[in-house]
Order: C-alpha cells, then structure tokens, then sequence
DNA sequence: TCTGGGGTCCTAGGACCC
DNA sequence: TCTGGGGTCCTAGGACCC
C-alpha cells in the first residue's frame, strides 16, 4: 500500500515565545531564556535549557526567581503582536506545503497531507522544518500519523528527538512511542481525566489504547472514548480546514497593583470593553450580551475572597464601543462591593453574531445609529495606524495606575525597521 | 509583595410545553 | 383526590485546550 486514507502531521513551534525573542536577539542563542505572562507573573515559555534547570511550565514567576537570578536566565516580558506576527508568517509558510491547513494555536497548525506518498512522509516533514526555519527562524518539531491525537502524541516524541520528525503511520513503532507517553501528556486527556485513569490503572498512552471501548464509554463521556479511539487509529476529530469566527469575545486583565476603588474599576472595565468591541468589529461582528467579572486574589488566603459576574441581555445587537462601556458600567456598579482588593476585572461578549445577520433595530436607542457607526470606523482606523489606544473616551482614564507590570519588556516591533535583525554576509 | 488570558465543547438540571 | 411521560430549549458550571 503506497497511499493511506488520513495522514496528518501537527507542526508545533519550538518555545514559540522564546524562538521569537531570540530572533531579534541572538545573543540569548543557546542561553536559558524564559518569556513570562502578563503582568510578569507566570513563565508561559522556556528554552531547553530553561527546562534543564528546572523552571516549569506555568510556575509563578516569584517562585522561580531565585533560580533565575543564580542561572542568569534571560527573562522577558511577553509581546503578543510580536508573536502574532510571528505566527502569521509561520502559517503562511506552511500553507505552501499544504493548503488544507488548520491553525490550531498561535504556535501550531494540523496539515492535510494525504496526498503524500507513504514513503516519502518522512522526508516531506524534513523539508517542511527546514523550509520553515529557513523562511522564519522559528525551529519546529513534526509528528505525522493517522488521527490529530497521534499525530499530537507523534509530535511529543518528535520534541525530545534530535530529528525533529516523527512518522507514525505504516510505521511498527507506534505502541512502542504510545508506550512512552504518560497519560498525561494525552491530548484531551486533562487533570481530572488523569486521576481517573491513574486510578484505573492506565498510566500510558499505550494502555488507554487497550481500554475496550464499552468500558471507555461506560466509565467517561464522548471526549474521553473519542481520545481513546483516535489512539486506536480510528479518526473521530476532523481537520476544520475552515477558520470559524469566535462566539464569544473576552478581554480580561490583572492588575499590576491591587485596585480598591470604584473609579479605577471602571477605568479598566472600560478600557477592556473598548478592546473588546474594537476586535469584534474588526470581525464583523455584534453582540447581544455583557457579562462584567470581578475578583480579589484567590491566592491571598488570609483575606475575604469575593468574586462576582453580572450579564446584561442589550436591547439589540450592537458592537458599539459607546453603548457597550454604558451598559458595562451600569453592570459594574452592581457588583462592586467596597472593601476588598481587587485584583482582576474583565468583560465577555457572548452570542456573537455575524453583521450581516443583524437587523438594524427600531427600537434602538441610539440616536444617529449610522454617524456612531461612522465614530466606530474613524475609531478604528486611527488606532490601528496610530498605535492602540491613540484616539479612546476619557473613562478610560489616562493615568491607568492599574495597569499590567511589563519589567521585561524587549519593546520589538515588527513595524519597525532599525528593530529589524541585521543579516551578515 | 509577587500566581496569565482567551477560547470551545459537553452535561446536568431547570423551565416550560403538551 | 389521584397525579405521567416525553420532548425541547436554555444556562451555568466544569473540563479541556494552548
């Protein structure tokens, strides 16, 4: 047989974050390196050699600090639009190599690659790593096999090899990798999932394999038996070739320092709700409902934790930065209680719509719907090409003392050009 | 002192209807 | 006074992902 049905490969970035700011700064090159999340607080990305010293995934970052310091472990603040960038021009690479492509996250993407020859699977992923680091400078790993949770499990393995590229399909080794994978590391398979299967005995990848599927079945629910199948070699997630758009729209932060009171609350809300009605627009979208949450640490043990969510159903689709900060507001004031130290605030929007479904409302209470659609539109194209946040409304505040810490920022931008990193002949 | 942010999908249970 | 069974729809919360 030279053709088999499915055959996916998962391209994942290597330590994606870390990757991009080595691009721009050769000089960490096969150093520890470690890009932490907003507001400096957790470590969302190491290099090998981070890993080596012991730094894990998601670890506070005050935690680790000590190890830090010792190590002289480069340590960044993350840039979002870097790594956005980044990642665009990583897909776009991998599209050449396949057109049915399906972005699975900032740093990975599912290819189509049926139309292979089965021999030649192993050197097609050779090209596509070096083509990609050649193009981008971004390292990647490959795992090729039957079903997306193979070739996710072939891509664990692919990270710790050498090569770079696992192969599973027609390949005899698969129980024998399937064996190394500890359950955990099972995509699908999550913290609660885990306790279950430990409990039952099923330690590895392998052995959830060799689960019957009435059992499967019996003992989870359609996620886990799917898992299982997929293992099997059973297709069960299909590639979803097709980019849909979000239903729902979040835009939450920490504070860099804690907020008491009511007035920097509504700074943030309205600074979240502005972000958030901007990139629904720029999709095309509207809403039909705000939900407003707020918290205090949930880490501070010996103090009061309150945390509170309030919705608000709008009287109409809308995606109306105005209209959307009024109704937050209104909503905020509800679940404000004073006393605490707040330490997070942010808006959902759910039940995004397409624009084209929206029906203009007659009952809408905005006067003047079309200029403020107009407003919308100057809004955004100033922002975007003037920076974030260059034309906003005076609730937002302009001193925003709650805003996120950024120690370790390497301030790069891709938009410009003596950031650019020199090429030597 | 300091602990991220943004998503999707599934399920159980309530409300409501006939 | 006795008091059924089945269906749909919605939502909150949980689990999972990166």
């Amino acid at each position: 047989m030279i053709y088999s049905k499915n055959k996916i490969a998962l391209v994942d970035c290597n330590s994606f974050y870390v990757s991009c700011e080595r691009l721009f700064n050769p000089s960490i090159i096969k150093k520890p390196v470690v890009v932490l999340s907003n507001n400096d607080g957790c470590v969302i990305s190491r290099s090998t050699e981070a890993k080596l010293l012991g730094i894990k995934m998601g670890e506070p970052y005050f935690k680790v600090e000590k190890i830090v310091k010792k190590n002289d472990i480069k340590v960044f603040s993350s840039n979002y639009s870097l790594y956005g960038d980044i990642s665009r021009r990583v897909m776009k690479t991998l599209k050449q190599f396949s057109p049915q492509i399906e972005i699975y996250s900032i740093d990975e993407a599912f290819l189509n690659l049926s139309s292979i020859k089965d021999d030649d699977l192993l050197e097609f992923g050779n090209q596509i790593r070096k083509i990609v680091l050649k193009w981008t400078g971004i390292p990647t790993s490959i795992g090729i096999a039957s079903t997306k949770t193979l070739s996710k499990a072939a891509n664990h393995i692919a990270k710790k090899e050498k090569s770079g590229v696992i192969n599973l399909i027609n390949s005899k080794e698969i129980d024998k990798i399937l064996e190394k994978i500890k359950i955990n590391d099972v995509w699908g398979v999550g913290r609660q999932l885990t306790k279950f299967y430990i409990k039952n005995k099923i330690n590895t990848a392998y052995q959830l394999k060799n689960m019957s599927n009435n059992w499967i079945k019996k003992n989870t629910n359609v996620f886990g038996s799917r898992t299982a199948m997929e293992l099997k070699g059973v297709s069960c997630i299909s590639l979803e070739v097709h980019q849909e758009k979000r239903k729902n729209c979040c835009v939450s932060r920490s504070f860099g320092n804690k907020v008491t009171r009511l007035e920097e609350l509504k700074e943030a809300i309205t600074t979240h709700c502005l972000n958030a009605a901007e990139k629904i627009r720029i999709d095309g979208q509207t809403t039909k409902k705000i939900t407003v949450f707020i918290r205090t640490s949930p880490f501070q043990k010996d103090r009061n934790y309150y945390a509170n969510a309030k919705d608000v159903d709008l009287p109409f689709e809308t995606n109306d930065s105005i209209e959307l900060v009024k109704q937050a507001l209104i909503v905020l004031k509800c679940i404000y209680k004073n006393g605490y130290r707040y330490q997070k605030a942010g808006i959902i929007l759910s039940g995004l719509k397409d624009i084209n479904i929206y029906k203009k409302n007659l009952f809408s209470t905005i006067s003047n719907e079309e200029k403020r659609g107009k407003l919308m539109k100057a809004i955004d194209y100033t922002n975007i090409k003037y920076g974030r946040n260059a034309l906003s409304i005076a609730q937002a505040g302009l001193k925003k003392k709650w805003n996120i810490k950024r120690q370790h920022s390497s301030k790069i931008d891709t938009a410009c050009f003596e950031l650019l990193p020199a090429v030597r002949a």
